[in-house]
DNA sequence: TATGCGCGAATGGTTTAACCATTCGTAAAA
DNA sequence: TTTTACGAATGGTTAAACCATTCGCGCATA
């Protein structure tokens, strides 16, 4: 036998990555966007200045603007005065990859939902601290919208879901957090889909939902942080009751 | 005057997207993996055999190959027997969007740590829900490893703080949604930097943290969700509030 | 037999050079 | 003044060749 080696499964260096040459393209464009050297609408050079400039190819700096497009960073585009422009960055690709995670199954509907309540009812508290005067007044102007369509009978059903979410987007700008806003939409852009169900419903189901938002505008309004999380968990717990008894999954 | 265009401003018609080559690619692999077709560990032919079966060139095949290796779909790895692996889907993405969001919109560190709050809610009130008793034996030996750390003084404080982070990531496993998982991993991956500050306040707020971990494990074991968001809330609620007193921005 | 070395094949990584497609400013033509 | 045509700049795509990495196989050697 010979003498166990001394570190055996320990990590004594740190590992070595060799750097394909498209991700040192990658991390340096990167790095200069995320530094705010480079703001949105800049445009980065055009490939074969820049292929001159980090010492690659032509076909290697268009595998690393790709990656680059990917993740949402620049946009590219044709023609004279084209090319790869920095984009301000939204969580578009965030709502890309959530969709993702569903398709494949990693992420049930009903994970979804769970998550959305937690969400909507940190959204709903800071709001409550936040929100002026005017965003009360907007809140109201909703809230009269909602019901607006409420009294129209199945006709306005559809018109009334678009302005229930209109009002919790509301919300989100009015806690006025870069990450409840981005994730928010996100969450509503995957679940989309499973608002059919949720109108078979009917009436008496919409009415509930009515009640739920004005008692959380309410509380926005009266500056009632804890109460606004409760309302607005339980107005998402409640949908997401009836979804699971739809069936849907 | 000309007559009006009719439909003027409506969506008549539905853009054409003047599909890139490297997009089709794209589209039929991805199509391909999340139908399941291709599962896990699979081998996709060589890239000179796609580019005929695609009917394209090796350059436009290999940034399709980008595309879907930064989207997490598949891994690429050289050599003979080498060739692109379809992937098990997980969160690493998401995280990595949410971190460039983190790093490039305008997220404070308020913002960030906020959000922390209700995120670290959420997860321990379902947590609470879904801890099994394996589970919850594994959160005590943590409990015990910090306590252990808390007792060797100034020297263990940071293991403390890595075993206060391994208990909360071991959370958000027990809530079993990978949303809150990644989520919460990209929020960790970013709220490092500002582990100093609070370390710089000593052995009192340690033990004060230790004791808020001691109450949500408590809660969690007891299946009391309620009271396990509450006490997580707070938990979080009190860091912050030592990270703004110490002016960190 | 067991071990190690080296070669060759298969795969991804990179380069080069050329040509195609799109866009837009500008100058010529109506 | 308006329309048209063209040319230049940019990204999109192709082709062929070579480099770099990995791994299996067979040969040489202890």
């Amino acid at each position: 036998m010979y003498k166990e080696r001394q570190f055996k499964g320990k990590h004594m260096f740190k590992q070595v990555r060799q750097n394909k040459a498209y991700q040192g393209v990658v991390e340096q464009i990167e790095e200069t966007i995320v530094a705010g050297t480079l703001k949105p609408g800049s445009l980065l050079p055009a490939e074969r200045e820049l292929k001159e400039q980090f010492g690659v190819s032509r076909g290697t700096l268009r595998e690393a603007l790709r990656v680059l497009e990917q993740k949402g960073l620049i946009e590219i585009r044709t023609g004279v005065s084209g090319g790869s422009v920095v984009r301000e960055v939204n969580g578009d690709k965030l709502s890309e990859n959530i969709g993702l995670l569903i398709r494949n199954r990693t992420v049930s509907l009903q994970d979804l939902a769970t998550f959305r309540e937690g969400i909507e009812g940190g959204v709903a508290a800071l709001a409550a601290q936040r929100a002026s005067e005017g965003d009360i007044a907007f809140l109201r102007e909703l809230l009269g919208e909602a019901e607006g369509h409420l009294k129209l009978g199945r006709k306005g059903w559809n018109a009334f879901i678009r302005t229930d979410e209109k009002l919790h987007m509301a919300l989100a700008r009015i806690s006025a957090n870069q990450l409840y806003i981005s994730v928010l939409e996100s969450v509503y852009s995957n679940i989309h889909t499973y608002y059919d169900n949720y109108l078979s419903y009917g009436k008496q189901r919409l009415q509930e939902n009515y009640d739920d938002l004005r008692g959380i505008v309410e509380a926005v309004a009266a500056g009632e942080g804890e109460k606004a999380r409760k309302l607005a968990q339980g107005h998402v717990e409640r949908f997401n009751a009836y979804m699971e008894k739809k069936g849907a999954t």
